[in-house]
DNA sequence: GTCGGGCATAATCTCGATAAATCAGAAAAT
DNA sequence: ATTTTCTGATTTATCGAGATTATGCCCGAC
């Protein structure tokens, strides 16, 4: 149930033709964890062919091991596989950015407020410490902000997961986490992260002052502004280019 | 996006040597219907190993077909892969169960407002349509219950997906289908069909007329309703055994 | 009598080859 | 000029065999 390439030491690069695994335990879950990042980073276009015979070169693998990735990844709505026609990379649309959203607000609100009704002393500590990390890291972004957006991706994603951490249902934290990683492809593609004006440290420390303090209402109400005002940013930047996909 | 297995010509009982694909345009799909009726259907036990070996001669197809088949039944949480373990039937638990119905009713009423606000004359027809096939099924149940259980399963889910056709979300409307799969295998499991002393299709009536009626509110009180007394009748007749879940 | 190590078995995982299907382009017919 | 058909080439889908890993059992030691 729960995410299967989770605990990802986002490294930043990756060496093109290492063979390390990092730590998957098996060769389908490293390709999975591959491509994964290449289409969440960009690197594979939306709506471009994901041939066979090219991936395997590029990836190392052979042909079953890349198809079977690839199944896995039409899971998380990342991939589609149509009858005969092989595998695509899932097309882009601001049509579907918005429903994305929207349906982000809802289950994100809903799982905060769960997180917040159920959480113990651990649950608070994890959400302090993963808002640490995630501070320290945008303290840093000033300075040498290129090596430096992998990781704040990552520890942005873990704050927000230590939020919802408590939520005790499993099928609301999965699908919100397949709708984060949809978010994530947005948010990279618009290449929001060259331009942030926008005070998100700020955001996030309000979010989690009304989470420890308790305050349901008021998590939730900042924690749907967060999320509006991501979508609002990625449509200013980048929304036409969303509106026509790039074809292979 | 949608489902991939769809338009399932359900004809109760399949010829086991046939290799007829009724409509599945790849061996992939074929084999992933196939198993996902027998999961559905409780064949496969929940727990149980799926070993690909053995399953190659019963389903007529190659180790890797086999295995792309049971990746894809990953993303709808029918199978479980561990490692180097190999697959597993997802298991099942009253924990599970009733997390599941939570989220149902979670996502079903919100899909059914949306349906309500945004539907045309056309989602009514459909309404209306699914609705008399069901009524129709529900009329021979009573002469000859046992070959046409598949057959009510069909047209149920069917009514109930015409009920929320005309929400535009489509994220929504795909979190709800897994759903929906997960409530049909507890269904089948707890032999619910056997029994039914409770007047499901008043209930049916009851919410299409709400809908019809564009009565948003009342639609989803009565949905959530419907989709309770569902688990309250599982979790009676065979909430012993959804706790310990058989080992293969 | 119980625990730990090592071997045999069995299953998973992976690969390259083969067959079927789709697509693009040119030639022919209307 | 437009449509249709045919052919070649690329790509997908599938299979069975081989390499790698987990599992169960036996035996010896304590």
């Amino acid at each position: 149930m729960d995410d299967l390439a989770s605990g990802g030491t986002a490294d930043g690069v990756s060496a093109p033709g290492g063979d390390e695994r990092r730590g998957a335990r098996t060769l389908v879950e490293f390709a999975y964890r591959k491509l994964r990042r290449d289409i969440l980073c960009g690197r594979l276009e939306p709506g471009s062919r994901l041939r066979v015979e090219q991936l395997k070169s590029e990836y190392q693998v052979g042909s079953s091991t890349l198809r079977e990735a690839l199944s896995l990844l039409v899971a998380d709505a990342l991939v589609t596989s149509e009858g005969q026609k092989g595998f695509r990379v899932a097309p882009i649309s601001l049509e579907d950015l918005r429903d994305v959203t929207e349906m982000r607000k809802f289950l994100e609100t809903r799982a905060l407020r769960e997180a917040i009704a159920q959480g113990d002393d651990d649950w608070e500590a994890g959400v302090v410490a993963a808002y640490h990390r995630l501070s320290r890291v945008e303290e840093r972004l000033g300075e040498t902000p290129e090596p430096l957006a992998d990781e704040w991706e990552e520890r942005n994603r873990a704050f927000h997961e230590a939020l919802i951490a408590a939520c005790p249902s499993k099928w609301l934290r999965h699908f919100r986490s397949i709708l984060y990683h949809q978010s994530e492809r947005y948010r990279r593609l618009s290449l929001i992260a060259r331009s942030i004006p926008r005070d998100v440290h700020a955001e996030h420390k309000a979010i989690m002052e009304a989470a420890l303090a308790r305050d349901a209402d008021r998590a939730a109400r900042l924690s749907e502004d967060h999320v509006d005002r991501t979508y609002a940013a990625m449509v200013t930047i980048a929304g036409d280019r969303f509106g026509t996909p790039a074809k292979g």
